[in-house]
DNA sequence: TATTAACCTACTTGAAAGGTTGGTTTAAAT
DNA sequence: ATTTAAACCAACCTTTCAAGTAGGTTAATA
């Protein structure tokens, strides 16, 4: 499993704040309910796409989150990679991994490498905007 | 992660085990040394190999195991599905996934499935023959 | 008949995903 | 001013699974 819920419940987020743009501050708790995701777990989530400035957050009565830029500014990729402790397939691949005593002789690095590209090509590709309002079998060839 | 150890212990294997073609049955123990892997750990991961005929086992004194077929002729792809229990990228396109309610309106669910297409169609497009005796960037522009 | 090696079943352990609980602070409406 | 709605924050829990161990039985060769 490449992606967890954690991840794809940061890109549902971002699609309904997509999707609900002109509407201002919108609360966690309309998200949360019209994503079908518990308040509590959700809150730990976006904080992290707040902390990185991928969302704008207001307190107080009448706040909520909002885009800090236009939907299609954001790649899929970037929201994964935030989430997602890494997109690598591998863990030899992965930011704090510690140097593979294998690595001069191995025969399966430039696999993975390979792999590490197609994935990470295919997902920086991919905007928001790309998935708003998207219907059955729209898109399927643009992805 | 996509590929656990146990599908890059399970590919490591194949690859020592075409690089020694010639030399007839290999025990369990000599790969083990080789690849720097617990003898008891590998032992059920080739289990898996043998049960799915991508090996032959061979009991007794001057025993071993043996590729069934030429390398050319297993792709990655293949013997990762045996080993990894799903290459799926995202739980919602596993094999036992339960039907998710949101899949009609889900704005994600082509995206993963694209994502799926493009890991699977890396994998499934290079064999065993691709990894022997691959050294330090031969191979780094076809992979 | 001793030895080597595959084959088999059950258990353990540690980490991480996926949450939950119970708060504090901030800002707007009354 | 005070109530209310909301973001923000820290600590904990619980289940699952990757990864690995332990201790055998069966089969084939020398």
């Amino acid at each position: 499993m490449l992606i967890s819920t954690k991840g794809r419940y940061a890109l549902r987020v971002m699609i309904d704040l997509a999707e609900h743009q002109t509407e201002g501050f919108i609360p966690l708790k309309v998200i949360a309910r019209r994503q079908e995701i518990s308040e509590k777990y959700l809150e730990s989530i976006i904080k992290l796409l707040v902390k990185a400035r991928l969302l704008n957050g207001l307190r107080g009565k009448g706040g909520g989150y909002q885009l800090t830029k236009a939907p299609e500014r954001y790649t899929v990729g970037a929201i994964l990679r935030l989430t997602e402790d890494s997109l690598a397939p591998v863990a030899c691949l992965e930011e704090n991994a510690h140097a593979c005593p294998r690595e001069q002789t191995c025969r399966t690095l430039s696999l993975w490498k390979g792999l590490n590209r197609v994935i990470s090509d295919y997902l920086d590709h991919v905007t928001l905007a790309d998935l708003m309002r998207e219907e059955e079998a729209k898109n399927d060839d643009a992805l």
